[in-house]
DNA sequence: TCTATTTATCGTAAAATTACGATGAATGGA
DNA sequence: TCCATTCATCGTAATTTTACGATAAATAGA
């Protein structure tokens, strides 16, 4: 998309997409709850745990640490990674706004 | 996607990662805001409002729509577009199921 | 009946996603 | 120094997504 086409949305709805977009495949969302439920969280665990290739698990990882959902912190060989609790609240923010209040059915 | 890979995740994750990617495209979000803003939702008005053509935005609400995040009415040669409330709430749990207490960073 | 309008679908091209093996870089330990 | 381990990246193939024009179906109204 070019940037006459980028123009057609609004920031906020942009974000949301690209939140949503990382959380999009059920491999991610498997890698989000794992990350929140342990406290340890070396890569190669997380290999183990989801049951893909180590460049699939890596590749995954990558989408969600540039959508700002995780981060990594290198330990000696290995990468320890962890959540950016900024970024999933921010998502669930983003979701709040929209008010589903206005629940009144036209159809 | 194959049989044995299906069973690498669990039907919840499936489920986030379904509505997630839903909501994957920032036009389908602008979709979901304009149809929770607007009572009237005639197809019509929706591609005046993002700025697609027709045949984009169709495939667009096909998509929310076989998500169950919206509903359409036949009224005469229109369609009436709406916010199915139900799957709406239910990303929002899945997403409350997610546990954010767990905030101590780890790295 | 004829015409205009609305919408879904088809066909298609370009781009992005997904998965994996192979490889390279970095580090820790023998 | 050499080897094993961990992880990211490259190259690649298959699939999916995205966008659009063209077209068909359905209805409302003249």
């Amino acid at each position: 998309m070019g940037l006459v086409k980028d123009k057609l949305y609004q920031q906020e709805d942009v974000q949301l997409a690209t939140l949503a977009k990382a959380l999009a495949h059920p491999a991610r969302v498997a890698i989000i709850k794992f990350l929140l439920k342990q406290k340890a969280c070396v890569c190669r665990t997380i290999v183990d745990e989801i049951g893909l290739a180590q460049a699939t698990i890596s590749q995954h990882l990558k989408v969600l640490k540039n959508a700002g959902l995780i981060q990594g912190t290198v330990e000696g060989t290995s990468v320890c990674y962890c959540i950016d609790y900024t970024a999933l609240q921010q998502l669930l923010d983003l979701f709040d706004g929209l008010d589903l209040t206005t629940s009144e059915q036209c159809c």
